[in-house]
DNA sequence: AGATAAACTTATGTATACATTAATGTTTTT
DNA sequence: AAAAACATTAATGTATACATAAGTTTATCT
């Protein structure tokens, strides 16, 4: 991979801390401490902060600084409904566009999921976690349109603040992501993959075939 | 309105600067010279350029700077179909939550619109355009969902890119945009003003009938 | 004591000097 | 003359000092 500069290695850095669970909802990430403990300037620090709000992942209050967004039942709403609807959009298009390389590395991600070993455990949550994520940004890519990947990538890390903050079994709570499983991520793929085979089939009824998604 | 900081105003200054064709695809926004022409430092202009690279604005080579994206007609087609499927969910969500003083909003809009003097000439086409963002941003607020939203505001603005560039008098080329006027956007009122009293059909069948939107 | 105002604290906001590097132009070598 | 090595340049990348303002504490007045 390329050389990264010290923003980015700022912007990955924090990433890790939040997903590490280092803050909790509400709390300010200060300049000065991140600085402070990746051992860089406050600079690095601020432009990564102003990337992540601008992306939607902090908020920030002007001249107090940047927070992790408190998540509330309506927000959590919100981005599910988002999600759960832009990852149909991405599907649709990922039928259209997918072509057998991208069904062989879906159906491989699928053997990896089902071989993850105690999923009960920490260690397993986060093998699944990363396996479900390649799963769901990969289709996104398959849409093969930099948008809907832009805003699927969006919505799925902003609803995984809630499997972070609230969720932390991976089990209740959070509308529909517990159901997903293998089984799930089967018929997905199979409809990608029937939707490839039937290309006279408009792409709406394909949109209702796959909405199941999340 | 609320005081805003030097990084606000470089933030809209910038867009300004773009919208009034200032730049041509693919020109670099030079740090310092927009830190002259703007009379402030480099750092607030930084900043914004940071964030309208992270909101996907433009984009950004390493080392070299900010660059207006070349447009190409497949990022087009991407564009308006992301825009166009976005736009038809938040549509279909404002017409679950849309209230009579949104649909008098809108229609308030609508007769302004067709008041619009000179739409050929450069003056009455501004006018047209401004109209028609608060339409279309207005409908994607009263989704009352901030990531439709901001998706829908991010796709909106992107496909005025191709309007500013491509398309000076308004009049051709971009998929769709053309076939914006009065008439259309109040079927789409009327649409979502219909939805809005009968809440028991699906939003399936109002997203399809939405669908003609953009 | 309670309310108001002044001072303080602390973190962000801004300017600026300096470091780094991608791109380009120039020289040298073959 | 073409190619490689070197030097220059011009912009971004980074560190840091200082300015500003939000929040908090302390002091003052009634």
């Amino acid at each position: 991979m390329r050389k990264k500069n010290l923003e980015e290695f700022a912007y990955d850095a924090i990433i890790k801390l939040i997903l590490e669970n280092h803050f909790k909802p509400g709390d300010f990430l200060l300049e000065t401490e991140l600085a402070d403990t990746l051992e860089i300037s406050r600079t690095p620090v601020r432009n990564a902060l102003g990337q992540l709000v601008a992306e939607g992942f902090l908020d920030k209050k002007k001249k107090k600084g940047c927070y992790i967004p408190s998540p509330t039942p309506q927000d959590a709403r919100h981005v599910f409904y988002a999600r759960e609807n832009i990852e149909g959009l991405t599907a649709a298009s990922a039928a259209r566009y997918a072509v057998d390389e991208d069904i062989q590395y879906l159906y491989k991600l699928i053997e990896k999921e089902k071989n993850v070993t105690n999923p009960g455990e920490q260690e397993g949550k986060m093998a699944y976690l990363k396996i479900n994520e390649k799963f769901h940004l990969g289709i996104a890519r398959m849409s093969r349109n930099k948008y809907l990947e832009q805003y699927c990538r969006h919505s799925f890390w902003r609803s995984h603040t809630y499997i972070f903050f609230f969720d932390s079994d991976y089990t209740g709570l959070t509308s529909g992501e517990q159901k997903v499983g293998p089984s799930q991520h089967i018929e997905i793929t199979k409809a990608i993959e029937n939707r490839n085979e039937e290309k006279e089939i408009g792409r709406a009824s394909c949109r209702e075939r796959v909405v199941l998604y999340v």
